[in-house]
RNA sequence: GCUGCUGUGGCACAGUCGGUAGCGCACCUCAUUGGUAGUGAGGAGGUCACCGGUUCGAUUCCGGUCAGCAGCUCCA
């Protein structure tokens, strides 16, 4: 593919770049539609994403519906069709305002006045679409083949939630009219295996508006998931070393404004409810709790690290437009732990929370995520704790850690906790942005605020340092990863029912009671279907509503042999084990934690 | 929270250019006793999210509220 460079030259584009040319261009096309339907349309960025591309644009108070968008694809289509080419000039900064500003185009104005002095300021321009642009491009419309426009939305300009809401149209470009379909497909499914769906077709979990929002419940299905999972991270952490506590859902608000969370989070807090004389609020997190039992008594430097964890419920009162399901919501349950260390423990405690992180992983086999040592913005003055030197100190044994322990990452800036940098372990869902599974983060500033102390080897007090670090992150939240992840397939260890005993017919109904029982006796999660319906019919039905690992199908056949026909759900293969042999598989297999 | 879209039985959807609604799955009953992805017949279930307005009449049109979804912002 050909493009046009904003030097004016043309040539053969690399072929990494070709698409987000392709889909940069798109964007262009749509705005000339737009402008075609809605002359008094002013435009913002309008840059290529990951599969497409969007324009921010003041449309004033029009409100886009979807028959506008087929309105605007079609109108795309026919800019397509007139094949115009792609031409190129620059313009001196005055002459670019002074164009833009004559053609209304203020967003694009204001835009000349962020570039560096040094900049040459391109525009591109096909038919009587002119847009101030450093390009590349295509070199003539009919370059686009295959794109669709997937909705509109709002943004901000600038990002900036002070300015102005902009008109955001979204859309997605390939190559080819194929590409494009099994895009679609891809996103379809990717739907399909949403945990929100998945969890009311299973029955995991439910919402009700009368509970309120953001407050899932986990019925017997998902709650049998979530037994296991504190199970086994609590098994975990004891043979690490750790201590768990129980701690309550309420604090008061003096021990929010001990730790600073209150100056900075009291918006996302629940209110304060005041009672005799006291003021509480739901806590949004443990650290606080967990720093008073370290408080509760005297500690020697004999006694660090000392690790205390908890599966923590806490209440955060997020925006209602970010709840997601158990993705996202206004209670949920911590994985939590807070290691209290020496400065010369940091090293050795991080470097153990990352391996547990790894190790955890190895057991889901959850190998897509990124990790990112998140840093302050040491511009910003009001989010973060003021103290260059625990900052310089913090990020600097945070970043030597992961490199010595030869872990990619990237950097990002002002995305570290008030209190210190983390590192963060980020996933990316079925449907929506990344989010952070696990974290780890280095904490100088509560054990300081909590006056928190131990004696030394030197017999002086000194102040310990706090390890935060979560690794299934919120048990809500792992769970709708694994739910996304295995489509609702769980591994036997974790499946809600792991084997379901399906009768052929009422004659061999004594005998499955029989199966039933005695697996249920060992412990296992097992459920009857004696219902009166055809096996196919029950086959059906125990996989495709509840993705059972094991069926195991009893009819006078197995009654007369004294076995079971075992219907593997990976392989739909039917294998006849004794009742005994069957039990030690599945036991076997639970124990390996692994399929 | 902001912008936009959506809201019809438990679930997934039709439909009504304004005259109070259907299909499939699930559920219940009966018959069938069946061998590896849907046995047949019958039945019950909805004041079409809620509140107001327009109208002889609103599930349908208009306004508001609530909820869901997408994106933005945020995520200790």
């Amino acid at each position: 593919m050909k493009i046009l460079y904003n030097d004016g030259h043309v040539e053969e584009c690399a072929k990494e770049m070709e698409l987000e040319v392709l889909r940069h261009s798109t964007a262009h096309i749509m705005a000339q539609a737009v402008k075609r339907l809605y002359p008094d349309t002013h435009f913002a960025y309008g840059p290529a994403t990951d599969n497409g591309f969007y324009y921010d644009m003041d449309l004033g108070d029009r409100a886009l519906s979807d028959d506008d968008l087929t309105a605007i694809e079609d109108e795309m289509k026919k800019i397509v069709k007139e094949n115009l080419p792609f031409k190129m000039f620059p313009l001196s900064r005055e002459e670019a305002v002074q164009l833009m500003q004559e053609r209304g185009e203020t967003y694009k104005a204001e835009h000349i006045g962020d570039l560096p002095e040094d900049v040459v300021i391109t525009f591109y321009q096909q038919g009587e679409y002119i847009d101030m642009c450093r390009g590349p491009h295509i070199t003539y419309t009919k370059a686009l083949k295959a794109f669709k426009l997937t909705g509109v939305s709002g943004a901000y300009w600038k990002n900036n939630k002070e300015n102005k809401m902009l008109t955001r149209i979204n859309g997605v470009a390939f190559f080819s009219k194929d590409e494009l379909a099994d895009y679609e497909k891809r996103m379809a499914e990717a739907k399909a295996r949403d945990h929100r769906r998945i969890g009311r077709q299973m029955k995991l979990f439910m919402t009700d508006d009368l509970i309120g929002k953001g407050l899932p419940m986990f019925l017997p299905k998902g709650y049998a998931i979530w037994q296991q999972l504190e199970d086994y991270i609590k098994e975990k952490e004891q043979m690490l070393g750790y201590q768990h506590v129980m701690t309550p859902c309420v604090g008061t608000v003096g021990l929010y404004q001990t730790s600073g969370h209150w100056a900075h989070y009291k918006e996302n807090m629940f209110p304060v409810m005041e009672l005799e004389d006291e003021a509480f609020v739901l806590r949004p997190m443990n650290c606080p709790h967990h720093m008073m039992i370290y408080a509760n008594q005297p500690h020697s430097y004999r006694d660090l690290p000392l690790r205390i964890g908890e599966i923590a419920h806490d209440f955060r009162f997020e925006p209602s437009g970010t709840l997601k399901g158990i993705e996202r919501g206004r209670h949920f349950c911590q994985n939590d732990a807070h290691l209290f260390v020496t400065p010369e423990q940091i090293k050795e405690e991080v470097s153990s929370v990352v391996d547990l992180i790894f190790d955890v992983y190895k057991d889901f086999g959850i190998t897509d995520y990124r990790c990112v040592l998140s840093l302050r913005d040491p511009e910003d003055k009001v989010k973060y704790y003021q103290d260059d030197e625990m900052w310089q100190r913090a990020e600097t044994a945070l970043r030597d850690v992961l490199k010595d322990l030869d872990i990619e990452f990237t950097e990002e800036i002002g995305e570290a906790a008030f209190y210190g940098p983390k590192l963060d372990v980020n996933v990316r869902p079925a449907v929506g942005a990344e989010y952070t599974l696990s974290t780890c983060q280095l904490d100088f500033c509560l054990p300081a605020k909590f006056d928190l102390k131990y004696i030394d080897s030197d017999s002086t007090e000194k102040t310990p340092v706090v390890l935060h670090r979560a690794i299934l992150g919120s048990l809500d939240r792992f769970m709708a990863y694994l739910i996304e992840e295995t489509k609702g397939n769980f591994p036997l260890w974790l499946a809600p029912v792991q084997i379901k005993v399906l009768s052929v017919s009422e004659k061999s109904l004594d005998y499955a009671r029989k199966v039933y029982q005695t697996l249920r006796d060992e412990g296992l999660r097992v459920e009857l279907d004696d219902r009166n319906e055809k096996i196919g019919y029950k086959i059906r039905s125990a996989r495709q509503d509840e993705k059972v690992p094991y069926m195991i199908i009893v009819g006078e056949k197995e009654i007369e042999q004294n076995n079971i026909s075992v219907r593997d759900r990976e392989t739909n293969q039917t294998t006849a084990y004794s009742v005994e042999a069957f039990i030690e598989k599945v036991h076997q297999e639970i124990q390996n934690h692994s399929r």
